[in-house]
DNA sequence: TCCCAGGGTAGTC
DNA sequence: GACTACCATGGG
């Protein structure tokens, strides 16, 4: 079992900040699914608690990074409401997820709200997923996507997919058929990366920077949704309309720190959307 | 009934 | 390059 003090890791905050869709409570803790593994996570006394494949999830919650020093240095930062996100969110830890899992996750998650994402994601993995066991609660893995190339668009609209049917079919069949190769692109540049993730037919600017934040923790990365649009309207003043401009004035703000206060931010906005405002 | 949700594409200018 | 209609679906 892994066993780390919980002062920047709080497991609530953390799978429900919006970057990982498969999970669920149970008993008096969590139960995460990633790819083809699964965690109980659990946190009390202080301590967060983690049974299941040390390794993988030691780098799955990213155990290795300093959050406090994350955390501190958005704790002092100019802006008010970065302040009150830090200190709001900071138990908040950017996962290390599975790269076909995430690509996908977020190619459904486009112009949709989290809970049908999270429904659509559990009827493709309970319908095309391999049935596994943990800790004596069954669990479906999330399809590779040979799998999923094995399947065209109307199958997926069966699922509830919507317009986004027909970008999961074509995903599929390009990483099943080695035109594209998620492993190798870790080696690019973050332009690079994303340039190359764009190129998936479905994958636009936002896509392409959640994959690379919770992909590759390419943590230059600000994903800018309709909720962070409002958080730089209402809290930073600004005045750009262009997402990608706006993306790239928070990520000359924030610099390798872009995606975590993008979390804290996110979550921060999500929660409290209007009530303590400065 | 219209508006919104972790947006992207294709068409127009 | 910037702007816009349209894309399924479900909740408020």
């Amino acid at each position: 079992m892994i066993r780390v003090k919980d002062e920047f890791f709080n497991i609530k905050d953390t799978l429900e900040c919006g970057q990982i869709f498969r999970y669920k409570s149970i008993n008096d803790g969590f139960f995460v699914i990633s790819g083809d593994k699964a965690c109980f996570a659990r946190q009390r006394d202080g301590w967060v608690e983690i049974e299941g494949d040390e390794e993988y999830f030691s780098r799955f919650f990213d155990l290795e990074t300093d959050y406090g020093a994350v955390c501190r240095r958005a704790l002092n930062d100019s802006n008010q409401t970065v302040r009150f996100a830090a200190e709001y969110g900071k138990g908040i830890r950017i996962l290390r997820q599975d790269r076909e899992e995430t690509v996908f996750s977020f190619l459904i998650s486009q112009n949709n709200m989290i809970p049908r994402i999270k429904r659509i994601i559990e009827r493709i993995s309970a319908v095309l997923g391999e049935k596994k066991v943990f800790n004596g609660v069954e669990f479906y893995s999330f399809p590779k996507a040979y799998v999923l190339a094995a399947k065209d668009e109307e199958f997926f609209a069966s699922l509830g997919c919507g317009y986004r049917a027909g970008y999961i079919a074509s995903v599929a069949r390009d990483i099943e058929s080695g035109a594209f190769a998620l492993q190798k692109l870790n080696e690019e540049k973050t332009d690079d990366l994303k340039a190359k993730l764009i190129s998936l037919r479905g994958v636009g600017p936002k896509v392409a920077d959640c994959v690379a934040l919770f992909g590759y923790h390419r943590t230059d990365s600000f994903p800018v949704d309709t909720w962070v649009e409002k958080i730089y309207r209402e809290d930073f003043d600004g005045t750009l309309r262009d997402r990608k401009k706006i993306a790239s004035f928070f990520v000359e703000r924030f610099g390798e720190d872009s995606g975590y206060v993008q979390q804290y931010l996110f979550h921060y906005k999500r929660n409290f959307n209007g009530e303590r405002k400065k």
